[in-house]
DNA sequence: TCTGGGGTCCTAGGACCC
DNA sequence: TCTGGGGTCCTAGGACCC
């Protein structure tokens, strides 16, 4: 028996500002934006004021009670929540807070995978068996203990709040995590499965997003336990053989997948959103300058993170949204932006430029590290 | 009211080699 | 002149996640 935890920051983003800004606590607050947002003094912008492409990031409870959620457009949010208040990403802060609370928690639990800034699960089974001797006699209320020490020493660490899954596997703690947000400790032990974890909407299992979600719907299946009941051959008619199997398995609780605590980066990248769709003909020199522009600054992330790679990618999306990707592989692996965006701009020359573009992006992969050698 | 930026993984077809 | 499988690499698109 494995005892797996996924820690999940509450609305991360907007904590951290609150922490700078304790004025704001209790008012809605949104995060997104452009840096050019700058906070001036007392005078936090409202929502209302915004006018751009950008989208939420992070919504505090307080701006999710109008509706507010992260990836909506803060055009859109500003007719929902005119007065909740804007503030600009500064990811900088984000990524020490980020480390902070990763520190702390591999302090107690050392494993643990990152799942981008905000995320980690971890293997307890080691802690749990540890404190058989001292602790409670049940391993899941060891594991509870468990969980609210790693909660407490995150909190004392960056004065934030996390919510805390405790099950067999990354699947269900994922899940579990979410259900008593903010501040949250959910253990669940597989019996747990039928009154817990199938109610719920089938959009809630990780992997299954809003495409599967609508065609799953089209098919009578809305929640979880629907989708356990259903015939597994059916699942596979519908959505392949891999693919059908796997949402079979899901919706019973299981998953085999080990915490993974290291590895590398398949891929860099960097790309932009105009804030006004480009012309590839009336506005080349412009979309030239921002090319090159991509390119050192990818350039300069590669260097930073040490490595080098052999495929350059150019990503492209049009005002209509459609988005298209042209690849490219080199004979050596590169990390000169020069050499990148000679390659890209060969990328570009195989994509219709007939419409104006609304994003521009490159893209570096098949990466290694510049000083490995074969022998 | 149109939808950011950074990623991963999967699929599928074609080239190419044995 | 027609016909095999198997394996790897490359490319393009799409779903999904944070």
């Amino acid at each position: 028996m494995r005892f797996i935890a996924h820690l999940d920051m509450d609305a991360f983003y907007a904590s951290v500002e609150l922490l700078r800004y304790p004025e704001l606590r209790g008012k809605p607050v949104v995060i997104g934006g452009r840096r050019r947002a700058a906070v001036e003094g007392n005078a936090f912008p409202a929502l209302r004021a915004y006018t751009g492409r950008g989208v939420i990031t992070t919504a505090t409870y307080e701006a999710r009670a109008f509706g507010l959620h992260s990836g909506m457009g803060l055009m859109k949010a500003a007719k929902l929540a005119p007065d909740a208040l804007l503030l600009p990403a500064d990811f900088d802060e984000y990524r020490r807070c980020s480390r902070l609370f990763k520190d702390a928690v591999r302090a107690l639990a050392p494993e643990v995978e990152d799942r981008g800034i905000d995320e980690i699960y971890m293997d307890i089974t080691g802690l749990v068996e540890e404190s058989a001797a001292e602790g409670a006699p049940d391993p899941w209320v060891r594991a509870r203990v468990a969980a609210r020490d790693i909660q407490r020493a995150v909190r004392e660490a960056t004065g934030l709040t996390c919510s805390i899954g405790v099950t067999p596997n990354k699947l269900l703690s994922k899940i579990a995590s979410e259900l008593e947000k903010p501040g949250g400790l959910t253990v669940l032990r597989e019996e747990d499965i039928p009154a817990r974890i199938w109610p719920l909407a089938v959009r809630k299992i990780n992997g299954i997003g809003p495409k599967a979600g609508a065609r799953l719907e089209a098919i009578g299946i809305r929640t979880i336990g629907e989708l356990a009941q259903a015939d597994p051959a059916l699942l596979v008619a519908h959505f392949g053989r891999s693919y059908g199997a796997w949402m079979h398995e899901a919706a019973h609780g299981r998953d085999g997948r080990a915490v993974v605590t290291v590895s590398e980066p398949k891929s860099i990248s960097r790309e932009t959103t105009f804030e006004d769709d480009l012309h590839p003909v009336r506005d080349r020199e412009q979309l030239s300058r921002i090319f090159t522009s991509l390119c050192v600054r990818l350039a300069d992330d590669l260097k930073r993170k040490g490595y080098v790679g052999r495929t350059i990618g150019l990503k492209l999306r049009y005002d209509n949204f459609k988005t298209v990707t042209r690849d490219r592989t080199l004979d050596e692996p590169t990390g000169d932006s020069g050499a990148i965006r000679r390659a890209a701009g060969e990328c570009l020359k195989r994509v219709p430029l007939d419409r104006r573009i609304r994003l521009l992006g490159v893209r570096v992969g098949a990466l290694s590290r510049p000083g490995a050698t074969l022998f």
